[in-house]
DNA sequence: CATGAATGAGAGTTCATTCAT
DNA sequence: GATGAATGAACTCTCATTCAT
């Protein structure tokens, strides 16, 4: 069984690899000018190896959103088991912020390219998208009930609450801060984030 | 010199049914999508025209952001007369939201596309981005000095504020609403942005 | 005009070029060798140009297609001024056969290969297909009428016919005639037809 | 030696597998859409284990030649005893076109395909091609000497006949029968053939 | 013996850009 | 000023074939 696993481990290898280099040069140079060749390039290979491990673009594209998705919730459940919903309401966005910092490429894609998933994962009742929503709505909704957002429509203030974090994600990663000094930015989103929570705690 | 004018205007002329056309084709089938033939032929002219008056794709880019910015300005500066600057600040976000409903291919180019203006722009002291950015920090000060945002850093309030509307307007504009029904959401939008206001109002 | 005129003779020409090129490298090679990029190379342009005459291979190979059947028909047509039904029948091969000789890679297109015509062409009511088969059919009604094929079912007989030349030219193009020395081969067509025919008549 | 035959019936044995596969896919899919993957992937080996067995792919498709035309024998040889030859002849085209029918992806690849077998074939005095002219041309003289086809050349009929049987495969084969109901065609050949034959016998 | 990862060459096609007319 | 023919480089993707394991 030695070699059978290795050849499985070598597969799952390639695979991270090309992922990877794909995540690294859509955050660098755009998904539209990302293509086979450069990623075939980048990890010194021919562009016919690339389709040995995904079927074409699209898949390759979709299996990046898996993974995405999939890390950004490795992020976001770290912060369900608190019961204080305001805390975790808190933990939730700086969770949010940190995972974009720390993955700025699958953000973008995740959340800010208009190519949208391939229709397979649409179908099933919790795809990633929906899962991510329903988390802060029922962290709204537990707010509420601790009597916070009192004659909110908890609808457009989980909207709100998204906008907000998405805004500064957006800022970020398509470099709109350059008012700001390099150095600071990454603390500059976590402190409007904070400030912004400060604002809704007195609501 | 009756002559020289009537050409400068043609010219002129000639840009702007460029200009806008590509606005209309970018709105419709996204930048990436949009080459220089398909204006072109929108036009109907041919595709070499297009570079007796723009130099390249990006001159013609970089016109767009011009362009979109004299728009957004224009909704802004309806605004700047407003003595109260709490009230000013809604309305500035109101025109803001405006200014994205009615100008997405705009708004998506000056403030969500990868792609920079060119460096020639930048230079310039008061280039539209900064503009941008200083009627709004000094809308806020305003409100600071009208007593305000007690104790709070007013470049952090700023930057929130921004990220905020931004985040409305990336989410309504590249389609990241559909949880929400078609035809609420511009409404939506406004609701989002009515709701922070009144939180704002109360720090 | 004159301008319009040659710009319209200039681009017939063009397809024309490239027609006869794509029609000369089919016979070559084989339709499945022929690449957009042989012919460019063939014609001594770059394959983009091909594109600027013909939307794509699946166009360029329609063309081809009903270039073929004009040229083919006026072979046939010649013949059907003849009077006398079994006159007319002979020249009607004598004139298939001559098209397969001067037009062999035609030939090979419209009647060896697996490949068929686009859909757009199927619908007309006489389609070259059906209007070479009623050419051939309403002249084996007339040599009944005229009393030859006695107790025949004449599509039995038409068929037959049919079959008999394009068995004779399909052994000339695919090259099914090595047991005889070349510069007899043409010759040997039109022999074996006749022959076909002498015992026709008998019948 | 007992070791050295199992292996030689072994590799005979995936040989077989290999060029039976082949063949499949040639009739299903037509020979240019049939890749060396494809074959390997039918019999679920490796691609690189058909190059253990066949040299290249023209090997490859030698071998099949080679199949094809033993096979081909098998229905001809069945006729040879017949003594009367005119019944031969009738006989000999009914095996030939049964041959078609049950075979049609080795025909096709046997006496349309422009891919002509390797040089090393071609040397051998009685090569395939060569056998079946010799079977027909040999009848087609034993009818001579039995009082038909006089005044002919015995040459010009043999080609003759060789077309007429060649043609009604190749558009049967080639689908060139779309007129007819699909579920008369195969008889409608014999029809065909029949008719041709009565013609030839009042010769 | 068999694998399967890898490749180089080539397929069809698109596009920004140039330039003679 | 405007054309439109032409290009070269790039794109996604396929395939016969090789070779270390």
């Amino acid at each position: 069984m030695g070699i059978a696993e290795r050849k499985e481990r070598e597969k799952e290898e390639m695979q991270k690899l090309i992922l990877d280099t794909a995540t690294k040069l859509f955050l660098e140079k755009g998904v539209e000018k990302t293509s086979m060749r450069n990623i075939a390039d980048a990890i010194e290979y021919s562009p016919g190896t690339i389709y040995l491990y995904f079927k074409d673009k699209s898949e390759l594209f979709d299996a990046m959103h898996v993974k995405g998705f999939e890390i950004f919730f490795q992020y976001l459940s770290k912060v369900m088991v608190i019961e204080d919903p305001m805390e975790r309401l808190e933990q939730l966005g700086i969770q949010y912020l940190t995972f974009v910092i720390e993955n700025p490429a699958y953000y973008d894609m995740m959340f800010i390219l208009r190519t949208p998933m391939q229709a397979k994962h649409n179908k099933e009742e919790w795809n990633p998208g929906d899962r991510s929503h329903q988390v802060l709505t029922s962290t709204v909704a537990d707010c509420k009930r601790a009597g916070y957002f009192k004659d909110q429509n908890p609808e457009v203030v989980s909207f709100m609450i998204w906008a907000q974090v998405h805004g500064l994600a957006s800022m970020f990663i398509r470099e709109r801060m350059k008012f700001y000094p390099e150095d600071k930015r990454e603390e500059l989103l976590f402190e409007a984030k904070h400030t912004f929570m400060e604002i809704l705690r007195r609501f």
